[in-house]
DNA sequence: GAGTTACAGATTGTTGACAATTACGTATAC
DNA sequence: GTATACGTAATTGTCAACAATCTGTAACTC
């Protein structure tokens, strides 16, 4: 038969309403759109998303637990605040697990993972001459994503998920730090190449020495202006 | 007024039935009570342990983010199970988190800290000697622990003790491989030392190359008893 | 007889109402 | 005038009913 007719074990897409719930209010969290500290009133969830008080109520479970939002017992669940202290932890976590994703590049990447982590660095030279810290800056997440996708390493890629979300508020810090994005780009070179040549040990040492440069420049960055998020609360 | 009253600031320490079922679930999944794969159907867990769907609904979202339970959209949730594969993934990743943790222990580590470390390794070495295995393995456990706290590093933490109850299943394996518990101890020494000399790169790399032996006995267990989770599924 | 279609049972996703708890404003005692 | 006790409003935690979806069985077509 062609008609659309059933369709058995087609696992069929459920739209899931929860989702498209969930998908909103992740990306006003991530974007910016809801301040620190702001309270997330469950009420107010439900007539602006239109649905449930179930519904927002299993989201804001999920993204308590990835760390977007805290809920204390009776008291509700507001925007999490990442001070400058967590956001330091964070990055160090991020750095050993990156580590351990660069090894792990360097001995399972295939040849499209490298033509695919080649062409975003090559693509980076430019924007870095033209000063476009912007997509520099967006091209370099691209890239890191890259290559712990190519890693094929399902654990530390969820975790890092994770970690990032968490951190988008320090998302452009680094690159405004004078000299940084030169530096990044060389450490990057140094990174493309030991993956290129298969070299695990070397792509390790490459990612941790790029990140150790983050967590300077992310303290530097802390240092020149106070933090705007610590400053009420 | 003398009466217990009001207390106004308190935060009351409020039951929360849902911690409850929680606690209990989460429990029988540790403890191994709950076969692998097998259904975890809602309206079962609400009448065993006396609660609503609804209470039962959030405690397996909070199960599934911890990667305990699977949940699938209309299908239902079942016990997660860990193939050797994601078990080595995890280990691997336990394996940088805990070095990173090492590391900020010999930084951050109090008197109190070495007092308790320097104890519970002291307490393995007649157990080791005795051969209780079981009794050396939750010492062993403890010692982790202790150490991971005394880092103050909570991110590392958090995320730890959720890949650390992951593992329950493999949790006795690798001490079971012959030879490892002596191995265990040695490394165990150096870096118990390492961390009291406040030698961080020392305490890194003894716990880095412990947790390489451990990756090595985890391969070498399960390469010895064919994975009986795996299979049937 | 093999394959497909319609139906029935079981299970999850969602919704709305009720109970428990907290926070704030007001009155009162000293 | 200050601090404490009470009452009310706002908000979350829980519960039970309804709708949507999936799985397995039996009848039907060719």
């Amino acid at each position: 038969m062609v008609t659309p007719g059933v369709r058995k074990g087609v696992r069929s897409e459920s739209p899931q309403p929860a989702d498209a719930v969930y998908v909103q209010l992740h990306h006003e969290l991530i974007a910016g759109d809801l301040l620190p500290q702001q309270r997330l009133v469950e009420a107010d969830l439900c007539s602006r998303l239109h649905t449930s008080r179930g519904t927002v109520r299993a989201v804001l479970l999920r993204l308590e637990h990835e760390g977007l939002v805290v809920r204390e017992p009776y008291r509700g669940a507001h925007v999490r605040v990442i001070d400058e202290r967590e956001a330091v932890e964070i990055t160090e976590v991020r750095a050993v697990l990156e580590t351990l994703a660069a090894r792990h590049a360097a001995m399972m990447a295939t040849e499209d993972d490298l033509a695919a982590i080649r062409a975003i660095h090559a693509e980076m030279r430019p924007l870095l001459k033209n000063g476009d810290l912007l997509a520099y800056s967006d091209a370099n997440r691209r890239l890191h994503a890259r290559i712990v996708e190519a890693s094929r390493h399902a654990t530390a890629q969820r975790l890092l998920s994770e970690l990032k979300a968490q951190l988008v508020r320090y998302q452009y810090r680094t690159v405004l730090v004078p000299g940084r994005p030169q530096q990044s780009w060389a450490e990057h070179t140094a990174l493309v190449d030991a993956i290129g040549h298969r070299d695990p040990d070397r792509a390790a040492a490459a990612m941790m020495a790029h990140l150790s440069g983050v967590v300077t420049a992310l303290h530097a960055a802390a240092g020149r202006d106070a933090d705007p998020a610590s400053g009420f609360g």
